[in-house]
DNA sequence: AAACCAACCAAGCAATTGCTTGGTAGGGTA
DNA sequence: TACCCTACCAAGCAATTGCTTGGTTGGTTT
């Protein structure tokens, strides 16, 4: 017996495959998830895919590219805003976790899969968003130093890093609907990255 | 005698073939990294490696058993000895980026591939080395609140994540030989981490 | 000299991979 | 009725995967 007789109300049947191959992509990564992965998870064979996509690569493509546009859309508008540069930032690593609660198979994608994927030309896009991040970011620093808001002894660049990767490595335990919404983890993260975890009183030392 | 005449100049094959399918592991990935990769890069060909292994899963195993034996092996001495709160989370911290200096490639991979290893029996140390980890940062963090050198308005196990994803993530960019040496990065980290990037409020500073 | 040994080669096998080809079911349209 | 279209099936192919098997080499030991 078939288990529905009548063909699903499917609207956009691409775009539903593109959201379970994203799933698969984000859990397992995109060369350990088979073509026959989606297919099953789809309930279809693999070669039906074929109907759909060019390719794997094709799928993941899509799926990245997007959300790209959309990620860096929202960057563009907080460095264009006339906030003042700790506003600027607070915003970007609100922005940032947004990301990882609206799109979060998308983010897991891209932090896992960005190294591979980059070494084909198709993907060189990914490496010039790096690049572009990079610079929102030390944008986003240089101006709170020179407006005093921030420290002037910090390393730029090695602060950068710090931010970008516990920002974004989030996705890797960040689950939606728990008990920690991303907007309390963004605050308590911002708490940590601008006052320290030390209590305030006593000047640290350490220094060269 | 001659202390080395040795015709042979592999007093040790089998740790250089370790050492080399560690370095493939950390760039490619476990799965990415095929016994042809691996005995390319040696020399041989492939069956050749099924002389030294039993698998290919048995060279992963024993390159991340040791390591892991290593590693917390230093973290327990930071926890038995006697220092205080602050100076336990410094050691560890500095621990942690020297394990990322001195086994680059063994950090790489557990950071990379331990979601993936886990799922087999075999590797189920992954998950518990995993627990003891965080039982480590835990502890220190509790100290640290207990004995008033951390906030007390802190959420632990938020904290615990943050400090560990941004430690043991730098190995994405670190690089051996750089100019930025690990304790340079610890000292580094330690700084942002404890008193924050943002400019103290606190108006005078010449109190000493 | 005889035996032994670690290290490796040569060849190939079964499973899995992404993808192709030709066909089919069924609804909509003229 | 005839035609088309989307979505799929059924079967399989070439390449790649981890791994196996039986044999060879050159040096050491007895």
């Amino acid at each position: 017996m078939p288990a529905q007789s009548k063909p699903d109300p499917t609207p956009n049947r691409r775009g539903e495959l593109l959201a379970i191959a994203a799933g698969l992509f984000a859990a397992k990564g995109f060369t350990k998830t088979t073509v026959r992965d989606i297919a099953d998870a789809a309930g279809i064979l693999s070669g039906s895919l074929y109907h759909h996509f060019d390719s794997k690569e094709s799928m993941v493509d899509e799926i990245l590219s997007s959300f790209q546009a959309e990620l860096f859309g929202a960057y563009d508008a907080i460095l264009l805003s006339d906030d003042d540069a700790r506003t600027k930032l607070e915003r970007a690593v609100a922005v940032s976790f947004e990301a990882i609660d609206q799109h979060r198979d998308e983010v897991a994608i891209f932090q896992n899969d960005a190294g591979y994927l980059g070494s084909f030309e198709r993907f060189a896009y990914l490496a010039e968003r790096n690049a572009q991040s990079r610079e929102v970011w030390i944008t986003l620093l240089d101006d709170g130093v020179r407006s005093g808001v921030l420290r002037a002894d910090l390393d730029i660049e090695l602060t950068y890093r710090f931010i970008r990767d516990t920002v974004w490595v989030a996705v890797a335990w960040y689950r939606p609907g728990g008990k920690l919404t991303h907007d309390v983890i963004a605050r308590q993260y911002l708490s940590i990255l601008l006052d320290g975890i030390a209590q305030q009183h006593t000047p640290t030392q350490g220094d060269s």
